[in-house]
DNA sequence: ACCATAGCGGACTGGCGGTCCGTTTGCGAG
DNA sequence: CTCGCAAACGGACCGCCAGTCCGCTATGGT
């Protein structure tokens, strides 16, 4: 990778970085404004992450590391309920820290969250936790729902409810569908 | 209202209509599809409907009095859940029989489906039922939580599913949440 | 029959994501 | 140090779309 082409990409993951972090609604940014703001030309921009998608994914994919790291610090130990729960926190957590970028996510590419692949890890894993909690009926369906109630755009709805209230709504519902049933 | 306004506004309707119906993808339906299709001038479309938005609300309306009748139908009797049940089943029904409008609904405007009208019904009428059956605690964003569970997105994602595998995972789901719990 | 005016249509605008291609630049070979 | 060439660049350009504008048309009350 030659010198120039590393210096650019960084430039303009950290101008995206920027925009998105400041703007309120994601699509009010866009491309030309990315490249203008990395001084860098719209073709440099296409040829490093090749659309609108890619960009956004890069971005995420460097902030995601955090929130891996914490997903993966919740998984051991405790009841299912427990691990299901920590997990669930833990999305909400980061979706309220990086609102604009994980709704841009979310919508991007004509709109589906379940194009991405991180939602088939979180799934799965959710999926063998509920299975786990209350066996495998409706298990797939189960995670499905509870990762729907996390998703960006309730949380955006939800964006002035306060840490408590989004925790005891949380709480009710995984003990609720992680209860054995009966 | 003049006449040949009339004709004018069932005539984009109906284009509309037969347009989102043979659809697959509702962004690929342009303003000027519909307007070309319906024998009409774009800026007649604009006048009748105001906006994109305009457009869908008031295909989505038609559509939606028979989905407002099947819901007020299963109001009435039974326990909570079997009522929360009956109104998650019949969104889902009307979702899988109406794809892409409902799915152009819920994406329109810049992405949330929590701007629409009908959401705020839907989620007050089923907070109540919640409430009824476990107490206030968080009952609002367990409604929540169950309508994310029905999003038209989510639905699409899981198009291939039999029925019945949606009625056990709905089953489930509600029957969990509406569990007073404890 | 007349005519004020509601309604019409489609050319036009602005802004977008994405492409193309002539020009510049980094850098390994000689 | 220099040369050559592929890699990388940048911004003009394209096609598309939602929404606007305005000169024209047709309706329906008088």
């Amino acid at each position: 990778m030659r010198a120039d082409a590393a210096r650019n990409r960084e430039a303009v993951l950290a101008a995206a970085d920027r925009l998105f972090e400041a703007a309120t609604d994601p699509d009010r940014i866009s491309m030309d404004d990315v490249a203008a703001a990395a001084g860098v030309g719209k073709g440099t921009l296409f040829r490093h992450f090749r659309d609108r998608l890619g960009l956004i994914r890069a971005l995420y994919g460097a902030r995601g590391e955090q929130l891996q790291a914490s997903l993966a610090a919740s998984l051991p130990g405790d009841s299912p309920a427990d691990r299901a729960l920590r997990l669930l926190r833990e999305l909400v957590r980061f979706k309220r820290a990086n609102r604009v970028l994980t709704l841009a996510l979310e919508n991007a590419g004509s709109g589906s969250p379940y194009r991405n692949e991180s939602y088939e890890e979180w799934h799965a894993t959710l999926s063998a936790i509920v299975s786990e909690a209350r066996g495998p009926e409706s298990a797939e369906f189960l995670a499905h729902a509870l990762l729907a109630a996390v998703r960006s755009d309730l949380v955006e709805h939800l964006r002035d409810w306060p840490d408590e209230r989004w925790d005891a709504g949380l709480t009710a519902l995984t003990r609720s569908v992680l209860a054995s049933g009966r």
